[in-house]
DNA sequence: ACAATACGTCAGCTTTGTTGACACTCCAAG
DNA sequence: CTTGGAGTGTCAACAAAGCTGACGTATTGT
């Protein structure tokens, strides 16, 4: 590789352009986390909690195991959060039809509602920013987001964008 | 949903859209964590000393306090993880030469060793990223990420770029 | 009948965050 | 020169959310 070939189209690779990404990633990401921190906040849930009410929401009837491979935890970890969400009413577990061992999960209208406090909060950020910095910009933003993702997470991701479109 | 007035313009600004913006920004950041986490993994230091050790590096000699300010966490948290950092020899704590309350923090070689085999994994990946998507859609990565930010951190992060450029 | 799968749960550990209380050093203002 | 307050560090106690390992139960498929 020629250290300059076209000049210009290598310079955003340097050293301190992409510490300027890892940085912005960073303190984005906490904008991006810190409204529906603030919701739950309130109450006795955190971001797990958030995590899984997400993913119930986007698939709605998913079983435990489909729920663990998406969020990259532990049974341990899930069941936790699932246990207490079901306990306080928001999420509903039930026997599996076709395959009684499963458990299909779905939104309470308590737990749609809770979704819908979360989201809403989360998308007005999201939609501010993009209508802040345009289409194009959406789309490149879209485009490194992908790009970054690990190989497994980035399977998952494709697959909720079938289902989702 | 029939809402298009001006159809393509506005179609990133659909629920449909911020939803998927959502997850890519979600299944990204676990992406950009993990090859540091991994490392991170084989010793016993977690995401914290990651932070401070890059935050550390950036600005040689920021004080406590500043740190505590552009990380957001408390006193103690951090205290926790500058004390084993210190002890195990990979930041060095200077009493300040103008004010002697404040302490001056700065990396050893050894911690410049260790941020450097962290950082340069984040980088490879993220160089990888930006390749990938190429300099426009970096471009839009950033615009999007920065209107992302709350305002407190926008302006941690525009004064880090200060000083880095 | 038996092995494998899906799920739940108990016990115990780690990291990283939180509050609250307290002490020390040092600078600056009265 | 004393005193108030800022910057720092430390103790104790606790919570959220991840982890491993082990075990039990129901169900399914071979």
């Amino acid at each position: 590789m020629p250290e300059h070939s076209s000049g210009n189209s290598l310079l955003y690779l340097t050293d301190e352009q992409l510490r300027q990404g890892i940085e912005a990633m960073y303190f984005a990401y906490r904008g991006f986390t810190a409204d529906p921190d603030r919701i739950l906040g309130t109450m006795a849930y955190g971001r797990a909690h958030h995590r899984a009410i997400h993913f119930i929401k986007r698939a709605p009837g998913t079983t435990v195991t489909n729920l663990l491979a998406i969020l990259g935890v532990t049974k341990q970890s899930l069941n936790r959060v699932l246990r207490a969400l079901i306990e306080d009413g928001l999420v509903e577990s039930q026997v599996g039809s076709s395959d009684r061992r499963e458990r299909n999960l779905f939104l309470t209208e308590a737990g749609e509602a809770l979704e819908n406090r979360l989201s809403e909060a989360q998308r007005t950020r999201m939609r501010a920013a993009f209508r802040d910095a345009g289409p194009e910009a959406v789309a490149g933003f879209r485009k490194v987001l992908e790009s970054m993702m690990d190989g497994d997470m980035k399977r998952r991701y494709a697959s909720l964008r079938e289902n989702g479109q």
